[in-house]
DNA sequence: CAAGGACGAAAAATCGATTTATCGATTGGA
DNA sequence: TCCAATCGATAAATCGATTTTTCGTCCTTG
């Protein structure tokens, strides 16, 4: 290959075409793998696509369709391994089938989220997958109606009428942590959450308190949200602990809560899982690395990424059936946090120490 | 504003021209805000406009320039805190001169890198943010020099002769950590890193060395890196620590070698800061709310992102003045995991309990 | 031997905006 | 009064590809 002109115009399709001595609508058709050119002249083409180091500007061969291959990704924001891993899964699914994936941020704003569809609407993308920041009924999924765009819901959603949703399993891995802390014999249990991302965090709770009221109908459960930001939960949280409550586990239904509650609860200088238990909606690195390790419901993000670029192309490609609602299943993670199983809640100071070298 | 045809082709300039009764040369001219048209005209472009719902389309609006209206931004990774709230950064600042910003991840792959590189080279950027995944000197650099392409490197970066650098200044922050450690009365110490990453992990490493020997001269300080990933040196780790060999603090010079030294104190028993002090370069929300908190270095990615966008756009309107190489300062969060001041190490079994409530 | 196909490739239209060249009308100066 | 300068706006070229239409050969067949 060569470098020719190092900082010069970009060769374009009329430059390959005059240096192979054909017209320019042959290139297009030689490098669309169109078999109606005499091998000769595709060989030339070849050649001078080689020699001049030519590449197609993805922008000019856009122009002409009314799908560009772009797909768009709007996530409430990036700081989280969620939504970062969820990003890189979406980003090589899309370039896997030769679309780009752009990438924006609505950073836990519906007005903001609005924009940025309405300029990706301006882009013409192919696509769109949304993790909407409230919930399928907000004004970003009406947008897209109302202007006949394609796409998908994912995470914070749980059904919608007119666009394919995928999610997280909630209610279910919510009742395989009700059976585990139920098993594990407790009878108090705090769910902490945020009402706004009303949606999924929904789901969670009845998921949990569902299964925990049939396994154990006297099982006391105890309910914190607050609406928007999380500062409000800690301070409920705070009042409620302020008031003599004393649950022996708590479940916290979003990875925010989960870092307020262990916050909390170095503040009053109680250890997991001895004086209270936890258990978090949503896996991190870090928490098996702590001490002690966090139990967390792992969402499978690949899943989710996987299945939702699988419905947004059928769509793409013309798919008119009805919206189909996924829900992936989870994995939940037993660790520390819960102590072993069969130990009950408040079962003495417990071992601090960790468990020998192998 | 109206809807109109919700899921018909969008409205073309040619479309406002005619509802206007003007050219569409005059459309383009009065939306760019050109002088020379009477304001009658005017007038009737702006309504035909807000009746049509009319929104330029930037893909054909760039065609004909050079350097098209769209930043590239590589990261090696979207999944930490640190480059995620480096994209929301980068995506803001982009968004406020009306660039639309192309995320990608380099998934730690220099091979991969360049090739991202190549395709943002295709769409014509009119320049890139790049996170190199080694340093300044990799091959996607090269062929941003080799291609004439506008870019600045930011963070595993030092200086470079071609482009633009920002990064923290490791070596300083590295510095008043060994202040720290050293006026703690620490006399063996332990460095973690990742020496792929040499630009950086070397500053880093020199940074704290130097200082510490200036303040300390007997001071024994070991070093573990390994090549490439992160396993090899949790293995270096536990052989090290296998043998007997028993430093009062360890620095770790990358976030995930300060998960690795955790899951190693873990293992062996050994908490923080009674047994061993622990501070990491890379600060991450958890930090402070585990027990013990974290003492981390905080990189300042606003700073970073907010020069590495300014210097970019300098360079974007024709700039063309010799390569500047940007250091900004990071700030040392002292947490628990290194005690107090004037504790020294091995201070007998310290106290786990928690400060008083407030 | 002339008309009808088949084939391969070039010419031209198209996508949607921007920019340059052109043109007509009005105004000004000589 | 006539030509020139000015103003405002339109026509046309342009960006770089794709797709449709047209065109010229060569081959086949009646």
């Amino acid at each position: 290959m060569a470098q020719q002109e190092a900082r010069q115009r970009r060769p374009s399709i009329h430059d390959v075409a005059s240096h192979a001595g054909v017209s320019a609508a042959t290139v297009s058709k030689v490098l669309a793998g169109v078999t109606t050119v005499k091998p000769e002249n595709a060989q030339r083409v070849f050649d001078a696509v080689e020699r001049l180091g030519y590449r197609v500007d993805p922008l000019a061969s856009d122009m002409r369709r009314a799908k560009r291959r772009i797909i768009g990704a709007i996530m409430p924001e990036f700081e989280s391994e969620f939504f970062g891993s969820m990003v890189t899964e979406l980003e090589g699914l899309a370039e896997q089938r030769g679309y780009t994936l752009v990438a924006a941020s609505s950073r836990e704003s519906e007005t903001r989220e609005k924009e940025i569809l309405a300029r990706m609407h301006d882009w013409r993308v192919a696509g769109v997958v949304l993790a909407p920041v409230r919930n399928e009924h907000g004004p970003a999924a009406a947008f897209m109606k109302a202007h006949g765009m394609t796409g998908v819901l994912i995470d914070r959603v749980l059904s919608d009428d007119a666009f394919d949703t995928v999610s997280a399993d909630s209610a279910a891995a919510s009742a395989e942590v009700a059976r585990m802390l139920i098993g594990n014999g407790h009878s108090h249990i705090l769910v902490i959450g945020l009402a706004e991302q009303a949606a999924t965090v929904r789901a969670r709770l009845e998921g949990f308190r569902s299964q925990a009221l049939t396994l154990n109908p006297s099982v006391r459960i105890d309910v914190i949200t607050s609406e928007v930001s999380v500062e409000p939960l800690r301070s409920s949280l705070r009042d409620y602990f302020g008031r003599g409550e004393r649950p022996t586990a708590v479940y916290s239904l979003l990875l925010k809560g989960t870092l307020v509650a262990l916050s909390e609860f170095r503040r009053r200088g109680w250890h997991c899982p001895d004086d209270i238990a936890l258990v978090g909606f949503d896996d991190a690195e870090w928490m098996q690395v702590t001490w002690p390790a966090i139990a967390a419901v792992v969402q499978p993000v690949r899943q989710i990424a996987s299945e939702a670029m699988n419905l947004l192309f059928r769509r793409v490609e013309g798919d008119a059936g009805p919206p189909t609602a996924r829900l992936e299943p989870c994995q939940v993670l037993m660790r520390e946090s819960v102590g072993s199983p069969g130990s009950g809640p408040h079962s003495g100071g417990g071992d601090r120490q960790q468990p020998p070298l192998s």
